[in-house]
DNA sequence: CCTGATGCCGTAAACGTTTCCAAGCGGCGG
DNA sequence: CCGCCGCTTGGAAACGTTTACGGCATCAGG
């Protein structure tokens, strides 16, 4: 069932921690020694306990100040059972390579700090190979003791993941299509994202609008390609058939489904695309048709990738808010960590963070 | 000197560790009174120890995978004072958010998978603010028991880091300028990549070559500089004055530089782009002055960001091995570990990992 | 039969911290 | 004077694991 490799290597054993301060390491002992009290009293001190004098703590304090004393994390997690810490997961992103890459980075800066923010440690979870057995995750959160997990757009069909999300261990995911007792989903308002582009395009007085989608199994391309639909019902625009080109989110399929589009009967005046990668492609295959971006066809994509600001014309696309759905997904995990255990189900619904439309050249044509 | 943050909130302690087997946790002692041996002989069992019979080993392991058992790491590194863990530190990324964000994701990976097959736990660092103390990561690898620290592409200028690479703590860094006596720093061959790069444009038969430099005061910008001029001395092209520009790394800095260099008297043919912004922003210049790429300039960056593969004509670039990158600071790094800590430099000259040139229609005219 | 070696295993002491329980002490109302 | 309470403090038991040390077999060589 679980596999261990827990050898020790019989070389190098108890390595001295190299502390800078004096060279070796002090404890709540010496502490405790040297200011002629009790462990117990300086670790109330510490902890900013109550049943301490104000006099004692404080010169406990400019002590283990004095001697660069840090507490033993290990030790804490081992007599308190809890470690402060929490797991992260992300795709090993060779297959995503193209799509997810530049938006990732973002998300881990903003779950980075939101956590520290909150005063919990992160640990990276090793993606597991495809012949880990299916507990790979569950053990690393036992081993270490983590207090949950946040997982960065993983793909859906991750055995290991969805044993995680399945079990009692609180999971926030973002863009992640886990369901669990106490797992919750963080996710762009992709619908309302779609919905904006569209809006935007309509407000440029196009009326021939079609869209390129991402693989449709996937929840945000699914949700992207609804928001669509939805501002074209809503704005009394006809979708005809054709105008509907399911893609993969890189370059190539953009390219390909530019080209179908182009060479429909009745040819849209605007593309809304469900990936920047895809959007690009679309105004390759547009330059290929002799036609001018903006001028002949408008695009927008989705994401705010890198690249949209790079090339010619600049991209107009639907950015993703990064900062604000890693703060979500720290926020949802603490509220499931706080709530106590036996609660059931706190709130399964997900969590929704708004995105932002970006306006620049392949959409306007004044620039 | 230190500042302590131990506060521990009143509410939830000790929270029922969430593993999905049986609901509680099963220790080394329930194994050895379920299998009749002593916690020792456990342990011994699933270390690999050689004192035990074959038999009991089997045993204990089977018992062990089928209850589940994961063995408690905090008390582990308690006992054998060392945590397998290192720790990874990388800019906040919010200065250098166009230059080192693509390429920072492949060294994370990279340096995650190359760990984790090291049998190395990885844990995640806080970028301190700029008025935490300077002990900050120190503090953090001493209260964790690290036993070793990987930075990425982090500011020279950072103290906390300045400070963590000057104690005794193993450190690899990629893309760092800091030094200490147990420091090593990991770097692509950023010379040899520019020298490619001029001797690729020579050998399409440009011989007016221009460069567009990074910020000279960072080490990878002056020796993609240097690699520059020794190929150009090299191959006997003459480096008229104007046609070295410095520039920042992000886009309009090689736009403007573009701009200088196509009204410079002997106008260029090639631009040597220290980085792959800056190398479309020098397409964007010629593209303005009615020049086409590659026909009238040829143009090749450094990075091989996502971007690059874009834009059109896709960028010609020196892809740095991310891959390579990671696994060589992992490497570096357990070269520290397994050397005895009084046995000095182990060797202080950085690791030089090699670049590989990308051709694409930047550079040739048959796209 | 004795001696020493070898193979396997148990006892118990650590590791550094938190926290339960009790105790000392001064004050205060009865 | 007694009992009680509140405020500090200390003693000691955990937490789960590793490992030094010693013991009990069994076995080979003399």
């Amino acid at each position: 069932m679980f596999s261990f490799r827990l050898v020790v290597s019989p070389s190098r054993r108890s390595a001295p921690c190299p502390l800078a301060q004096n060279g070796y390491v002090v404890n709540i002992r010496e502490l405790a020694r040297r200011s002629g009290v009790s462990t117990a009293t300086v670790s109330r001190a510490l902890n900013d306990r109550a049943e301490v004098s104000e006099a004692t703590r404080e010169r406990i304090r400019r002590l283990a100040a004095e001697l660069g004393y840090a507490p033993n994390e290990p030790a804490r997690t081992l007599v308190r059972r809890r470690s402060d810490t929490i797991g992260l997961v992300w795709d090993s992103g060779q297959e995503a390579q193209g799509l997810h890459n530049p938006f990732l980075l973002g998300l881990l800066s903003a779950v980075r700090t939101a956590v520290s923010e909150a005063d919990y440690h992160l640990m990276l979870l090793t993606t597991p190979g495809p012949d880990d057995p299916e507990g790979t995750h569950l053990q690393a959160v036992s081993r270490h003791n983590l207090e949950g997990v946040i997982m960065l757009t993983t793909p859906p069909d991750d055995r290991c993941l969805r044993m995680l999300a399945a079990s009692t261990v609180p999971c926030a995911g973002i863009d992640t299509a886990f369901t669990g007792p106490r797992t919750v989903r963080i996710s762009s308002d992709n619908a309302a994202g779609a919905e904006a582009a569209v809006e935007h395009l309509y407000a440029l007085g196009h009326r021939r609008i079609a869209t390129i989608t991402g693989p449709l199994h996937l929840p945000p391309a699914a949700e992207r390609l609804a928001g669509y639909r939805r501002a074209c019902a809503r704005l009394g625009l006809g979708v005809p058939d054709g105008y509907v080109v399911e893609g993969d989110f890189f370059l190539a399929s953009g390219e390909a489904a530019g080209r179908r589009l182009l060479s429909v009967a009745d040819r849209p005046t605007a593309i809304f695309a469900a990936g920047d990668q895809m959007a690009i492609g679309a105004m390759h295959a547009a330059a290929d048709a002799g036609l001018s971006v903006p001028r002949d066809l408008a695009v927008v994509g989705f994401d705010d990738i890198d690249a949209a600001a790079l090339v010619r014309p600049a991209l107009t696309t639907v950015a993703q808010d990064q900062r604000a759905l890693g703060e979500a997904a720290v926020a949802a995990l603490r509220g499931l960590l706080d709530a106590e255990p036996g609660a059931g189900t706190p709130s399964a619904e997900p969590r929704i963070v708004p995105t932002r439309l970006v306006i620049r050249g392949s959409s306007r044509s004044g620039a």
